[in-house]
DNA sequence: TTGTGTATATTCACTGGTTAGTATACATAC
DNA sequence: GTATGTATACTAACCAGTGAATATACACAA
C-alpha cells in the first residue's frame, strides 16, 4: 500500500479536527472519525493507539496554523502596536460571524477534560497559549515596554475571554470591545514605558 | 411519603452539580446522579423529564449563589471602584487555588455543549452572565463613568478569561493579573470621566 | 527474471461494558 | 381510593478497544 502512508494519518486528523471541534470531544466516537475519513476503526487504532492520542493529535495539528495566523494579522495591520493588536481582535471577530465558529478548540478542549488535568492534549493546549503569550511578550519587550510578561497575560486574558463570552452568547461584538480594552491597556502601557523606548 | 417532596428534587441537584462540575456534562451518566443522590434512575426521571432538563437545573441552582458571592466581595472590600472591583478577582484566585476547583461551570457547560447552541442550560449560562454585565454596568452608571456598558464588558471579558486560562494552566496567578488589567480599565475610565461625575 | 520473506497497512467480526429513557407494578398519605 | 412518589427490570443503541486474518510493497536471493 502507500509507503508514506502519511496520506493516511493526515486524512483521520482531518476527519477527527471537523468532528471533535464541531461536536465535541466527548461526543464523537471513534466509529464516526472512522467514518468520515473513510476507512475502519481498526485502521485509526493502527495510527493511534487510543480515542486520547487521536484528540491530542487534533490540537497538535492546529497548534502552529493559528499561531501563523495571529502573527500574520498583526504584521498586516498597519498602525501602533496598540493598533496591530487591536486588529487581531477584529479579525477574530470577522472568523466569529462565520456560522461554523464554536471558539478556540484548545480552551474548549480543556473545558470538556478538567477532569482530566495531565491529559496529553491539555498540554498542548497549555503550549500553544504559553506561545501566543511568549510571542506577545517579545513584541512588547522591542517596543520598550516596561512589564512586558504582564502586558502579554492580560491581552491573552481579553483574548481567551472574548473566545469564552463570545461562545456563550454568540455575539462576536464582544471581541471588539475586547480589542478596545488591549488598546487602553498597550497604551497606557506605552504611556508610561522610560524615555528610551522604541516607538513605531 | 415526604409531601411536598422537594428534599428529593434538591437532592438530586445537589448529586448532579457535584458530579457535573467535578467530572463534566456527558461524561456523568444519569444513573450515577441518581445513585449519589441515595435513590433509582427512575425516580430521578420522575423529577426531570430528561438529562438536558436536570442539566439546566444544575446551572439554575447556581446562578444566585454566585452572583450573591461576587457581589459580597465588592461589597466587603474597602477602597475605591477599581480596588473593589480588583477584589473580586483576589477572591476568585483565592477559590482557585482550592484543588477541586474546576472553572466555571456556565462557561464549561457552553463549552461542552457547543454544538446545541439553543440548549437550556446555555441559555441559563448566558443569563447568568448578562445578569453580573448588568450589575456591574449599573455600579459604573451610579459612579458616573461616561460608557458604564463596554467598561462592565471589558471587566467581564477579563474574568471569563481568567476562568478559561486559570482552568487551562492551573495556575491562579492570572486572575490577579486580570484584576491589575481590570484596576487599569476602570482607573482610565474614572480619569476621562465628566465633573459630574461621583467618586468613592 | 523470478521467487520468497518481512514490515507495513487494512479489514471483518467481535467483546464487554455503558447509556438515556421506559413499562409496569408497588407503596404511602390523606 | 386516588394523588404522589419510588423501585425493579428492561430495551435498544452505542462505544472504546481487540483478535485474527489478509493484502500490498519491496528487499534480496536464486
Amino acid at each position: 500500500m502507500p509507503r508514506p502512508s502519511e496520506p493516511t494519518r493526515e486524512r483521520i486528523v482531518q476527519a477527527a479536527s471537523a468532528l471533535f471541534y464541531n461536536e465535541g470531544i466527548r461526543r464523537v466516537s471513534v466509529d464516526e472519525v472512522a467514518a468520515k475519513a473513510g476507512l475502519t476503526k481498526r485502521t485509526l487504532y493502527y495510527h493511534f493507539k487510543s480515542k486520547d492520542d487521536l484528540v491530542a493529535a487534533y490540537l497538535a495539528a492546529r497548534d502552529q496554523p493559528n499561531l501563523a495566523l495571529f502573527r500574520k494579522w498583526f504584521a498586516e495591520a498597519e498602525g501602533g502596536l496598540a493598533v496591530k493588536v487591536e486588529a487581531i481582535f477584529k479579525n477574530l471577530a470577522r472568523s466569529a460571524r462565520h456560522p461554523k465558529w464554536k471558539g478556540c478548540g484548545f480552551l474548549r478542549t480543556s473545558a470538556e477534560l478538567a477532569n482530566m488535568p495531565g491529559h496529553p492534549a491539555i498540554r498542548i493546549g497549555a503550549a500553544h497559549k504559553k506561545k501566543f503569550e511568549d510571542w506577545l511578550r517579545a513584541t512588547f519587550a522591542e517596543q520598550g515596554i516596561a512589564d512586558p510578561l504582564k502586558l502579554a497575560r492580560q491581552i491573552l486574558l481579553l483574548l481567551d475571554g472574548s473566545f469564552a463570552v463570545v461562545l456563550l452568547h454568540r455575539d462576536p461584538s464582544y471581541m471588539e470591545t475586547a480589542g478596545e480594552a488591549a488598546r487602553t491597556l498597550i497604551e497606557t502601557a506605552l504611556g508610561k514605558q522610560g524615555v528610551s523606548g522604541v516607538r513605531t
